[in-house]
DNA sequence: CTCGAGATAGTCT
DNA sequence: GACTATCTCGAGC
């Protein structure tokens, strides 16, 4: 077939992928791509950031001493689903992990753009540098297509699923997470990865 | 390219 | 009512 689509060799990572523990999935998942299925088209990245929230003592993570709010719930149940929260105008993603009543999650901060630049570019309206349009939580959620609406959606299925990774040749460097000064010890944990000299990294 | 200033809303106590 | 992180843009390098 001459003109097989490059999504069409994709499979949606099964569910037991998401049943490891959560630092291990927040590596795991460099390299991974991230689909998002719309009227306008499909659209999808490569996962070169993470981040991992590891609650209750975690004091960085919204489930913080088992905070449990209509927020939060997803987190409290089965892992492979999606939280998404709201920060002021944009949506952030979250990988639920760790299982029932621990409230783990891992936040994708960067992806590379994999499938369907122009759809990428057009939501990310007048950025002129493709390297601007996916390297930000907030940026990837637009680029994606990514709303509150795919808050609990299981990610192993259409509109929002991820894909095994296509290639492991690449380095993973470790470091503290990025946005929490105010979150006492956990600040300095070394619980942020990606993928080495990645240009779609967020910082 | 790097830096800093200004704009932006929703959640929970 | 306190708390919060991200994005954009423009200035200086």
């Amino acid at each position: 077939m001459k003109n097989l689509n490059v999504i069409d060799n994709l499979r949606p990572l099964p569910i037991n992928f998401y049943y490891q523990p959560t630092l291990d999935l927040a590596r795991s998942l460099l390299g991974c791509i991230l689909l998002k299925d719309s009227p306008e088209g499909i659209a999808a990245g490569i996962i070169v950031e993470t981040e991992a929230y590891i609650g209750p003592g975690d004091m960085a993570a919204h489930s913080f001493q088992n905070r449990r709010t209509k927020r939060t719930e997803v987190m409290f149940g089965l892992p492979g689903y999606t939280y998404t929260y709201s920060m002021h105008t944009h949506c952030l993603f979250n990988v639920v992990s760790g299982n029932v009543n621990e409230p783990e999650a891992v936040l994708i901060r960067g992806i590379e753009p994999f499938y369907n630049e122009d759809l990428i570019a057009s939501r990310r309206d007048n950025v002129k540098k493709s390297k601007d349009w996916t390297n930000g939580p907030g940026k990837l959620t637009k680029a994606l297509g990514i709303t509150m609406n795919d808050y609990g959606h299981l990610l192993t299925k259409k509109p929002l699923w991820i894909a095994e990774k296509r290639s492991s040749n690449f380095k993973i460097e470790a470091g503290p997470r990025i946005g929490i000064e105010n979150s006492g010890e956990a600040k300095n944990y070394p619980w942020r990865f990606w993928i080495s000299d990645n240009k779609f990294i967020s910082r």
